[in-house]
DNA sequence: CTGAAAGCGCTAACAG
DNA sequence: CTGTTAGCGCTTTCAG
């Protein structure tokens, strides 16, 4: 295994050289830039990471606590993952995956043994005990959700609030008379995730400003059963028109099929608004109107929120909360209320 | 950040002292060892894992490759990248996470740079150009699935002949006239992974064995459509008992549905034996009679496998392909033929 | 624009 | 049972 040593032999330059055409740290003439590329390339040499990391003091590894274990809901973590995975490579970074459920511990592993120069913390809840220990490290920490306090910590996560926003104004803008909001699993909202709060909130408080009728029904669990008592509590028999806002991706396919099966048409008698990826409402039976909410948009977020605080020498602007942008997608399940004849 | 000399100064001790008592690779009185330990926990020494790397030549460092990526079927893979994740912290080693879209290179990077003591790669296909890479690196690598030719690398992966030929025998016992095994989507045929050609064999050669009729319906996919067409596919309406093998977690529910949906009972007038995890059987709606599909023991074995090839100094007892045994658990839907009565 | 040399923090002979 | 010492393969001053 060539070393930087044997590069530098062959080029017949001096290993700091070979170093600096690698790191660009510093000008390197075209012949002696070709000489050192051409030896590197015969011999095949590729950096000692240990080695790199020890003199450098960098790693070039990102540390990504998953929420695996016991407690966790792992619904829908790999494109999470894969993403940032990506990112982070084009960067010419490496992932070291660790699982949450080795508990706040593994953030002082990270940085006592110096194994990452960042860490990106997923599934963040409001009250979560791993902040605070986050917060008191010397590597940089961004967290994929909003805790209640983030004790300066950068987080970013989908514009929950808006998601709401957009659902509940397409609805009354299209003369609907109700809105029923399908909420979360009660495993959700037990663990307090932030978003929970955030959507409701945001619901509500958009219902009441444009004094369209608004009712939750909560939890609403991502079965064929769940979803047939949400729909019967849902009280679709009423009078006027109804919008239902399905919050979760996991919840909108037996939602809409337990629709179909208690006798409605989405899209006719009812308007279905999943609060789902794009992918999962084009996919859905039938395809269904939805705010986006694309884990992928929140990875690339959050890597690139990685990389503006390893670039900035000092930790310069703050960038506390930062949020996606959701949108809303017409498919077949957006009904409207029978206008004045044109 | 203290260094394992500041823990050394402290104790009274040499520096080599400390790093023997972290490795136990000599004795050490008791008396130094108290001190010794004091005084790691009183400074918070943790290891410098550059410097171990570089030093000691090991980097406690697994390197995990997924199949992430455009052509990527990413569905249950979180069990496996979870259960390797955990065990490897058993051993104090860590996870670095690659995606297969990398492609082969990635293979020789972990090597070249040093990144890692051993390579697990996952969702192997039966040609897989990445088999050639991996078999000439110095890194041990574990291949989770089997390929056509392993060229020496040891594999882990369920034995679908097993499994096979464990529905087929049980159908057959049963007083079944008919095997109808719901293969694969057209993407794992496409892709050729091991597992569906060893299935497809097996279960084929068990009905010849034991004297069954044996038909395949293939490509089936796991969409409510894709399983519509499947059980129409299998002719239920033609006379004598059928047993319906469906391979496949995802297919599972689906197929369930549309029996029913076509009004079979599955249980009375057709067993259906799944290819899947007991906790899907289990939750499935009607509890589906399944062959295990365990992806946790298939990762328990390719940890063990690693750590295996890690301990031992030569490549010893080559240990080629390690299967995971599956068992069946009757549930709901297994039917008997009207037997002669008792 | 380039070289020489001093470490980064640990491990593992080698000596006792 | 313990200490001394020589690196592991890079990065980065300091000199020129």
């Amino acid at each position: 295994m060539p070393t930087s040593k044997d590069v530098a032999r062959l080029a017949g330059v001096s290993q700091s050289t070979v170093s600096y055409v690698m790191s660009g740290k510093r000008p390197i003439s075209a012949e002696v830039r070709r000489r050192v590329e051409e030896a590197m390339a015969q011999t095949g040499f590729q950096p000692n990471a240990g080695a790199r990391a020890l003199a450098g003091r960098r790693t070039s590894v990102v540390g990504l606590v998953v929420p695996f274990g016991p407690s966790a809901d792992t619904t829908g973590l790999l494109p999470f993952v894969e993403t940032i995975a990506t990112g982070v490579r084009e960067h010419d970074y490496d992932v070291l995956l660790v699982t949450a459920d080795e508990g706040p511990s593994a953030l002082t592993r990270l940085e006592g043994r110096r194994l990452c120069d960042a860490i990106v913390l997923m599934e963040i809840e409001a009250h979560d005990p791993r902040i605070e220990v986050a917060a008191s490290l010397r590597v940089p920490v961004v967290l994929i959700g909003v805790p209640q306090d983030p004790r300066g910590l950068p987080c970013v996560d989908v514009d929950f609030a808006e998601a709401a926003r957009l659902a509940v104004t397409e609805l009354a803008a299209s003369g609907h008379d109700r809105v029923v909001v399908l909420g979360h699993p009660a495993e959700a909202v037990a663990r307090d995730v932030g978003y929970v709060r955030r959507f409701a909130d945001s619901a509500l408080a958009t219902a009441r400003a444009v004094g369209v009728a608004h009712e939750v029904v909560e939890p609403v669990e991502a079965t064929p059963l769940g979803a047939e008592r949400a729909v019967e509590a849902a009280r679709l028999d009423r009078p006027g028109l109804t919008g239902l806002v399905v919050a979760g991706t996991s919840a909108v396919q037996p939602v809409l099929t337990a629709l179909v099966r208690a006798g409605h048409v989405p899209g006719r008698d009812v308007t279905v608004i999943g609060v789902c990826t794009d992918a999962a409402a084009a996919a859905a039976e039938p395809a269904v109107t939805n705010v986006s909410l694309e884990p992928r948009d929140v990875s690339r977020l959050a890597v690139r929120t990685v990389f503006r605080l390893l670039d900035t020498e000092v930790a310069d602007a703050p960038p506390d909360v930062a949020l996606v942008t959701p949108t809303l997608t017409h498919r077949s399940t957006t009904a409207r209320a029978a206008a004045p004849a044109a």
